[in-house]
DNA sequence: CATATTTTGTTTGTGTACAAATAGACTGTG
DNA sequence: CACAGTCTATTTGTACACAAACAAAATATG
C-alpha cells in the first residue's frame, strides 16, 4: 500500500464526527446535567408538536423504534410527558408535555443554544453557517 | 420568547451531526457488515502501532477505559487480536493483532476508505476539504 | 366482505458510551 | 523503606442505537 493511499484513522469523517459529537454532548452534559441531548431533543419537539404519537415523534427527532420507546419511557417516569392509546387508532400511542414538562423545556432552551454556541466557540460566524450548511448535505 | 430566538432542533449542530453520524454508520454497515465502525478503528490502529496497551488503545482511538474494553473482548473472541499481561508492567494489558487480524484490516482497509468517500460524495473536493477541517476544529 | 399488506408499538439481543466504584501495580517523596 | 498518590484494568449501572421478530390494529385490494 502507498504511502498516499495509507488508511489514516483520523483523517476518517467517522471518526472525526464521532469525537466531535463527544465533544458536544460532554458540552451538554455540563449545562444540563438534568436531561440527555436525546431526551431534550424529544422534549423539545414535543413541546414544538403540542403532541404527537410515539412513532412520529421518533421520525422527527431521528430515533428508531426502540429508541424512542425508551425515550419515552423514561421522560414519563419523570412525570415530563404523558402517554395516552388514542381512541380513534387504537395502535397509535399518543404523547404530550406536562405543565411539567413545558416549563422544563422553557427553562432548558436557552442553556441548550449555549451548548450549541460553545460546541461551535472555536469557529467564527461564517465558518459557523458553512460547517452547518456542510453537515446538513451529509445527512 | 421571540421568533428569532426560538429553540429549533434541525438547526443544532449537536442533532445534525447525530443524524450524519448515523448516516454515517449505514453507510459502513452497507460496505462492512462484519465490524462495527469502533472495532474497525481499534484494529486499524493497533495494526498501524504493532502492539498497544489495552489503555493507550483506548486514548488513541478515542475510547473510554469501559468502552475498549468490550470492544478489546470482542476483537479477541473473533481472534483478531491476542492479549497479554507485560511482564515490565503488570497492571497493562499488552495487544497486537494476530495474523488474522492483519489480514483482515488490509481486507478491509479500501473498503473503509470508500466509506469515508461515499459518506462525503454529496460535496464537491473542496466543500469535503473544508468539512474536515472545520469538524477538526470543534474536537 | 375477506384477507393480504401496512402501520404502530413492544421485546430481545448486541454494541457503543460514560460515570463511579474497586483492586492491584507502580512511582515519587519524605 | 513506607506510604501517598497515580495509573491500568475491571465491574456495575444507565442510556442511546439498531436489527429482527412479534402482536395488534388499521387499511387496501380483490
Amino acid at each position: 500500500m502507498d504511502k498516499n493511499d495509507a488508511y489514516i484513522l483520523e483523517r476518517q469523517v467517522g471518526f472525526v464526527m464521532r469525537r466531535a459529537v463527544q465533544r458536544h454532548i460532554a458540552i451538554f452534559s455540563a449545562l444540563i446535567p438534568e436531561m440527555t441531548p436525546t431526551q431534550f431533543a424529544a422534549l423539545a419537539k414535543l413541546c414544538e408538536l403540542g403532541q404527537a404519537s410515539q412513532n412520529e415523534l421518533g421520525r422527527l427527532t431521528s430515533m428508531d423504534v426502540a429508541t424512542i420507546k425508551g425515550v419515552v419511557d423514561r421522560l414519563r417516569a419523570r412525570e415530563l410527558i404523558t402517554s395516552a392509546p388514542l381512541e380513534s387508532d387504537k395502535r397509535r400511542l399518543m404523547l404530550a408535555p406536562t405543565r411539567k414538562g413545558r416549563a422544563r423545556y422553557r427553562k432548558y432552551a436557552a442553556q441548550a443554544a449555549e451548548v450549541s454556541r460553545q460546541t461551535l466557540a472555536p469557529l467564527d460566524e461564517g465558518e459557523q453557517r458553512q460547517l452547518m450548511q456542510l453537515l446538513e448535505r451529509i445527512i
